[in-house]
DNA sequence: GTCGTGACAGTAG
DNA sequence: ACTACTGCCACGA
């Protein structure tokens, strides 16, 4: 499989690492505060080297957890206090990123 | 230099 | 709410 560039990893957990408890960023936004526009190479990265960071902190651009780990998200948010948004059922959920976006400098 | 793959983003229906 | 399509970038082979 293919193993991103070790800058360029750095630069994603640098971002990831960033985000203070309750926060959540989508993968753009990752991108774009490295100066770049791969929101995919950030999955990538996430695939690889997420287990070293807080990876329920990055979510999809609708607020969506990674496929397969909505489960381990969604007690990291429960724990942190992140503002979730819960479907009419309860069934599904998805993070508030109007209210837990964080802006990088 | 080209192709396939990916924890994506945005728009359209 | 959903699926489908296109566009984007980074990496290994």
């Amino acid at each position: 499989m293919a193993e991103p560039a070790p800058e360029f990893v750095e630069a994603v957990l640098s971002v990831v690492a960033a985000i203070p408890e309750g926060k959540a960023m989508a993968y753009g936004d990752v991108a774009a505060a490295i100066g770049s526009r791969a929101p995919r190479g950030v999955g990538q990265v996430m695939a690889y080297y997420g287990g070293e960071v807080a990876w329920w902190r990055v979510v999809r651009a609708s607020g969506h957890p990674p496929a397969d780990h909505e489960r381990e998200a969604l007690e990291r948010f429960r724990a942190e206090g992140t503002p979730l948004l819960w479907s009419r059922d309860g069934g599904s959920f998805r993070v508030d990123l109007d209210a837990a976006r964080h802006v990088p400098e």
